[in-house]
This record gives C-alpha cells, sequence and structure tokens, in this order.
DNA sequence: ATCACGATTGGCAGCGCTGCCAATTTGGCT
DNA sequence: AGCCAAATTGGCAGCGCTGCCAATCGTGAT
C-alpha cells in the first residue's frame, strides 16, 4: 500500500481538465478569491471529489509571497509550561489555516541557534522563540530572515520584534511581598538550573531584590543541577531543611519543584504551612489540587500561545504585549 | 526590521554567481552529495557566508520527490503522554535533519479527519496518529496518500501500515491481576469519558475481563464527563467512595486521575492502602514522588516516539512494533 | 441589433531548487 | 605527445501552483 512515489499524484491541472475550466479558475474555487461563477465552482467541486485531489501547499508556498507556516522553536515540549503554548498557539493556527512547525533546544542557545537556523530554511512567516536571550548569530538570522518574530515569557528586556509574556522579575518580588506580608523572614530559595533557564533566574533576582526591600535577606538555596523536577525539589528541599533547620518559607523555581517539596514535607512529617510555608510558580493544576492548595503564581501560558499566533496572523505593530500573571493565595503560606 | 517581501531573498543562483560556479555544484556542495572538489567546496562555502544565503527548503522539496516532513495529528498536547512522544519523535528527526508539523485533534475523530486532510496538503513524507480509530474517510485517504503512517499507542487491533505501542486490554488486565493478586476483591473504576479516548476504553475493557477470569467482578464506577485530570480524580474518587464505601481498591483510566484520587484520600483521611488500594496507568513522574508511590503502568511513551520516528525515516517494513509496559507496584497497593 | 462595461475565464511565466545528461577538465598511461 | 576513462561541472527542464494580464462572455442601455 504505502508505495511513495509511484502514487501518481492527481494536480490542478488534472481538475481542471475533468472540470473543463482552466486551471486558474480551479485555483480561485480552491483559495474561495476572485470572482467565480456557481457553475463553475460546482464543476470544480465535483472534479475534486472524484479524483480525490488534495492541493499541494508545498507548491502554492512556493508560487505565492508569504508561507503558511509559523515555526516554534522551544527549550522543551514536555514542559506543560511550553505544551501550554503549542496547545494555545496550534489551535488559534488551524483556525485561520496557519501550520505550526517545532523544534526543541532543549535550553541550549547553540542548539537554538542551529535550529532557528534550519527553520529559516521552510521560510516560515513567523517565528516564535522563548525569551529574549539569544545567541549575536541567531538574533542576526531573526533579525534579516524578513519574518515577523515573537520572544515570548520574559517582558524584562527588549526584545527584537514582538513580546508576549509577563515580568519574571516582577513575579519574583511579588513573590517575596507575599512572605514577608504573611509574617515569613527567615526565608530560603530551591531552583534549579539557572544559568540555561533565563526566566528562573530573573525570577530569583527579582525575589531577592523584593526581600532586600522589605528588609529580609535570603537564609539559604539549594540548587539541583539538571531541570526542574518533583523528585529534584524534593531531594532538595530535603538537603535545604536539614541544612538550616530554622527556616519558615521556601520559594522554589516552579511548582513542579514546589510541590517535590511539598510531598517531602508531607512525607517526612514537616509541618506546612505551620513550621514551614512552601511557594512556587507556574499555576500547575496538580499542585492547585493537593490535599493543600499552592501558594503560587498563575501563568497566562495558553493565552501567551494564542496571541502569539494571533500577532503573527495579523501583522501587528512590534512591541511588548504584557499578559501579566495572577498570584493564588492557596494554603501553602 | 521585519518587512516580509521587501527582503530580497539571496538564491541559490546567487550564490553560484558569487562562487562563480554553476547553480548545480552550488546544490551539490550544499546537500553534500555527489562529486565535488574540495577547491568548489571551499569558494561555495566561502559565498554562502558572504551573502548569508538559507537554502529555500520549500522549493528543494517540491523540485525532489519525497519531502522530509513529517506530521503528527495528536489529541492533545498538553496530555504528557503525547507531548513525551513529540519529544522523543522531535530529536530523532532534527539528527536526521527531519521537520516536525503537528496538530492537535482533541480526541475527536471528526476533527483529526479534517486535519489529516490539511496535513496531507503538505505532502510529508510520513505521517504519525494516535491509535488505530478512525473514519472511514481518514483512512482511505492516509491509504491513498501515498506516505507511510505510524499509528501509535494501541496494538490491539490491525493497523493500516507500522503501529507502534503496547496493548491497552493487556494493560488493563494486568492492572486486574495485580489487585486480585494483593488480595482486593471488592474494586471500583474512576474514569473519563471512555467513548472519545478508545485507547482509555480498551484498557477498562482488559480489566474488567482480567476481573471477570480471577472470578471478580466490578462493584461499581464513576465516570467524569470531560477530559481526564487531577481534580477529575478527586471529584470521582470521592462520589465513588461515598455511594460504594466498602470498596477495597479503585482502578483509575490513568495517573491524573489516581493522582487526584489519593489526594482526596489524603485530605479526607482514607488510609492507603490500607482502607482502599489506588491503581493508576501511565507512570508519571510526579505520582512516583509523591508520598506513597502510585502503583501503576509504566509505558514507554518517549520511545514509541523515537521508534514511529525511526521507523519513517528509514522505509521500515509494515507492521505491528509491540514496545511492551512495566508494572510498577508503588505503594498504593 | 449594437456597443460598452463588468463579470468570468484561460494562458503562461515564474517561484528556487533538483535531477538528468551532456560538456569539459583532469590524470594516468602508452 | 596522444588517448581514454574518471572526475567535475554546467545547462536546463520541470516540480504544482499562483499572479498577472489578456481574452471571452454576458448584460443592460442605446
Amino acid at each position: 500500500m504505502p508505495d511513495p512515489g509511484s502514487h501518481a499524484a492527481v494536480t490542478i491541472s488534472d481538475v481542471a481538465r475533468e472540470a473543463g475550466l482552466g486551471e486558474s479558475t480551479v485555483s480561485r474555487v480552491l483559495r474561495g478569491r476572485g470572482a467565480v461563477s456557481e457553475t463553475a465552482r460546482a464543476k470544480v467541486t465535483a472534479a475534486v471529489a472524484k479524483l480525490g485531489y488534495v492541493p499541494n501547499r508545498i507548491a502554492g508556498t512556493l508560487a505565492s509571497p508569504g508561507s503558511r507556516l509559523i515555526a516554534f522553536v522551544i527549550p522543551s515540549v514536555t514542559n506543560i509550561v511550553f505544551a501550554d503554548v503549542l496547545s494555545g498557539a496550534e489551535a488559534v493556527l488551524t483556525e485561520r489555516d496557519r501550520q505550526a512547525v517545532f523544534a526543541v533546544s532543549g535550553y541550549d542557545p547553540t542548539r537554538e541557534e542551529r535550529l532557528i537556523e534550519s527553520m529559516l530554511a521552510w521560510r516560515p512567516s513567523g517565528l516564535v522563540v522563548a525569551g529574549i536571550e539569544h545567541t549575536q548569530r541567531a538574533r542576526t538570522m531573526m533579525l534579516g530572515a524578513g519574518l515577523r518574530v515573537v520572544e515570548i515569557f520574559d517582558t524584562d528586556g527588549t526584545g527584537l520584534d514582538l513580546v508576549v509574556g509577563f515580568s519574571n522579575r516582577a513575579a519574583g518580588a511579588a513573590s517575596a511581598r507575599h512572605l514577608v506580608d504573611r509574617g515569613r523572614r527567615r526565608i530560603g530559595y530551591v531552583g534549579h538550573d539557572i544559568e540555561r533557564d533565563r526566566r528562573a533566574g530573573k525570577r530569583f533576582e527579582g525575589f531577592v531584590t523584593g526581600l532586600g526591600e522589605a528588609g529580609v535577606s535570603l537564609v539559604d538555596r539549594e540548587i539541583i543541577s539538571g531541570h526542574s523536577s518533583v523528585e529534584g525539589g524534593r531531594i532538595a528541599l530535603a538537603a535545604l531543611v536539614s541544612r538550616a533547620p530554622a527556616l519558615d518559607a521556601v520559594y522554589f523555581s516552579n511548582d513542579d519543584m514546589a510541590l517535590g517539596g511539598y510531598f517531602e514535607c508531607l512525607a517526612s512529617g514537616i509541618a506546612v504551612p505551620g513550621r514551614l510555608a512552601l511557594m512556587g510558580y507556574n499555576g500547575l493544576d496538580v499542585a492547585q489540587q493537593a490535599p493543600l492548595a499552592l501558594t503560587t503564581i498563575r501563568t497566562p501560558r495558553r493565552r501567551v500561545g494564542e496571541m502569539a499566533a494571533r500577532l503573527l496572523c495579523t501583522d501587528a505593530d512590534p512591541g511588548t504585549y504584557d499578559l501579566g500573571f495572577e498570584l493564588l493565595p492557596g494554603a501553602t503560606v
């Protein structure tokens, strides 16, 4: 059955012949633009159905200016944060007859650069990348490729073209204020590799600054080496607490880590929030369903994806679109 | 800056002129095939760098038989199960210079059909779809499109071309045996919409059959209306237990739901596994890190994606590739 | 019946690249 | 120096579709 190649493809000229019309007319009917008579439309529709014709978008794209491809170069697909973005964006794109293409950088700027370059070869009309930090060459390529670019999830700095997201620094600062407002003073931090995940780094900076403004300083911190994970949060919290038993609150780089920390507390009998308050970041569903809903900040991830897609479809003005975030009080602080 | 269109694209003939060579030679160098002298290679490389040339894959694809696009039509991106598949597949594809394209069906066969059709317009050389149940028209299109198709996650039935996954029926049956072996007899089920998620339906069938073979019958079940979620699992477990308080075990349609059930038990003081045993499906990391590791079945999701990609790249023989599953004993049974 | 004008329609030159084949060059031998 | 095969290289016809422009058709007004 599967016999690529031998499969004599039906082309638009086959349809034209079958319908007794010219190729241009068929093309007009298929794309629904330009004046076409009802009669012609009906003939074409019938011919298409009879021959089982499927238009070739590769050829269509080559022949007309501007493709219908939108490229995504993201750090990870399995991180729900980016999956949400893809999901929101895909919904909008499909509706507008655009096609999503993606590649995964693994939080590696060099790899990101390489992937952007190979994406450009598909001549997408838009490109979505994570964050505003990129290699110099990546920046140059994006600027010179004649396409629209959306940088997501980081409004702390200047973007190349369009930026959709929120301020990680502000989120970090808001978290600090929340903990201090609730009377916490001996605060620790549990995070993952901050060099690679620059957004997490900015949250941390904002957090420390926020504490400072309240006259509080960070007591201790524990950083795991790899990516964020529930397991990493669990292990790191255990380490941190045994090293600094007097802590009364821990801020995590995100909800995965925080959930791990919470599980560790449940397992080892540390009272939450009595003895220790826990705060995360992202507003993951699973963390909101735990016996105690996690105190965290919810980010409009899906909306970021939707807006990025929408902006790319409508040729919007360059600029930063800050979608903000929302602090979820929860029950762990 | 972003000024699509005005951007005078550099083409292969610009490179050829700059390098003082013919287009064919440039093309050969770029694709690394065919005999080319060192001198020519160097000239081309220099010209490419000088002009900032980026090959146009749209044109390349049109000109040669077989594209380098691999299409994915999956029920959801935010479901970690499919994100894992995409992730594994993407890694393999990038390495082999293929490009992943995707669309999300939302578990709706009609929508899946429509998306497959529009995917076919990009003339991918391979297509990955979830499950082996599709509309008749979708099946016909896939069969007649002259491309390779991989159906994933369901080996219970006959596929169109390649099938990569495992038996959901067997997984359900294995779960039933495990619960019975551990002495459970009054067993309930908590699941989500089984009509839409056919794989979950097959697990349920396998589970009920498995119980039957052990002389046990399902006591009661609670089905939530929407997609699976932690919250849904929590609510459903509460409902089920209040209706059938004598249950000594609950089997969930997957780990999300099971984790919700476990959270509910933690919150309402139901002893696990003392009074109630819980078992899920999928082997999610987060559920393995809970205070009690969830008893579940781990599926090789990432490997499914990798293998699907590999098979599509190597023009493998049609057939079913069963990657099996692994029962994780955990601590909730 | 005739003419002008808007509504439809068809023809065809590319889009940028690859595949095929012929032309040219190189190198080894006699 | 002369000859042949092997190694390189260039030319050019498409790939299937769209955009542009000219050709044709229809209609109401004259």
